[in-house]
DNA sequence: GCAGACCGGAACGGTCCGTTCCACTGTTAG
DNA sequence: CTAACAGTGGAACGGACCGTTCCGGTCTGC
């Protein structure tokens, strides 16, 4: 088994390509598990050395905004997919729940103010809050979300479902599902309720995540 | 001013009873805002050098878990507090917003695992379970609280509340309060509401917090 | 006045971690 | 066939950080 030019095993230049899916998901599970997880510990999780790293990456700080910017395309990405479904109400709670099980908010959130940040995430970032904000005006328009509910309560909401977390992976994304299910029916419309008390979460109020923590 | 024995202000002994008092204030704050902070932060929040941190405590470990152990005697308190008032409702909303306010939950559980606990604390946290159970069983007597809500979904909704902070401490127990509220209008019975998904938290469920972590 | 409680903070020893570096291995071009 | 090389594993280095100890100084209560 000398060469194997097929597709599925070859010389170092296939080992290379998988090492490239390996180790970003390496990366993921062990950021998101600690997120100031050691470099050592990715590269153990893949199964290569630490040299395989810094062959892709400059530096510690390089891979987590990577992983961090993927975090954000696959928000923007679900937002996109839920805006294309009709029904206003199930696109935004669609779009919840799929992002609660990526586990996006820890991504995008929790690694944050680790490193400093592209301009094309700054990009990203606002095309983000535009996405929502529109999926929360469908979500309004449907009548079926309390009139007080503002775009911002996504933060709140996302963060407490992100909060959850046990041992095993597939209990904490039932949990946060149960979690996001008490939410969705607090933010549902219901004529007697109490109004949300104190001034609602505001624009500003999330972004000294992203300043730089040392 | 060389002696003013009144009880306000005096020599080395005033001192050493107020350092008592500011330095595990100073602890508090500091280890509420960084489990793993330093404990040089804490002397240098306080006001006062190492030493008189050391004398008080063994070590980093004994003022953690000092720390702990009496959010967990608060914990145990606002519940019996609870448990007088006469309307079964009221008194587990005012509860949980008394917990909430005093963030409790971060003392207790990000701390645990740091140190290893003592026997009074395993009483004390068994002792809180009982107390919140009842509080729950009246919630539910009430007829208030949704029948497929548990016990253990109130460890749920503390850690959706703690996860919730901005740098401004008032701030942060304004948007805790509207989490609260939120969250508890999704546990209000509500008679055309899907019922809850996926097992319900269970007793175990939460214990791997207290084992050991390096 | 003096013994000692109390304190501030420098210094120590150890751990941890990001990064660099080198020897090695299979690959590929010629 | 073989020489250059891309790719790799992992040891080693240097620096940051932190818990704890220790010592010189200060103030108090007797």
């Amino acid at each position: 088994m000398s060469s194997t030019p097929g597709k599925t095993l070859a010389g170092r230049r296939a080992q290379a390509a998988r090492n490239d899916e390996v180790i970003l998901e390496a990366a993921r599970a062990v950021f998101l598990d600690d997120p100031k997880a050691p470099i050592a510990a990715v590269a153990e999780r893949a199964g290569v050395g630490i040299s395989a790293l810094y062959r892709r990456y400059a530096g510690k700080e390089d891979l987590l905004r990577q992983l961090c910017h993927d975090g954000l395309r696959r928000y923007v990405a679900e937002a996109e997919t839920a805006l294309a479904e009709p029904d206003d109400w199930t696109a935004f709670t669609g779009f919840l729940a799929r992002v609660v099980d990526a586990d996006v908010h820890s991504l995008t959130v929790h690694l944050a103010g680790t490193f400093t940040p592209t301009e094309e995430m700054g990009r990203d970032a606002m095309r983000a809050g535009e996405l929502a904000a529109a999926l929360v005006d469908r979500a309004h328009a449907s009548g079926r979300l309390r009139p007080d509910a503002v775009v911002h309560d996504l933060g709140l909401l996302l963060e407490a479902c992100a909060a959850v977390r046990v041992p095993d992976p597939e209990r904490t994304r039932q949990l946060r599902r149960r979690q996001l299910a008490v939410l969705l029916a607090g933010l549902s419309s219901a004529p007697d309720a109490d109004p949300l008390p104190g001034p609602p979460p505001a624009a500003g109020e999330f972004d000294w995540r992203w300043r730089r923590r040392e």
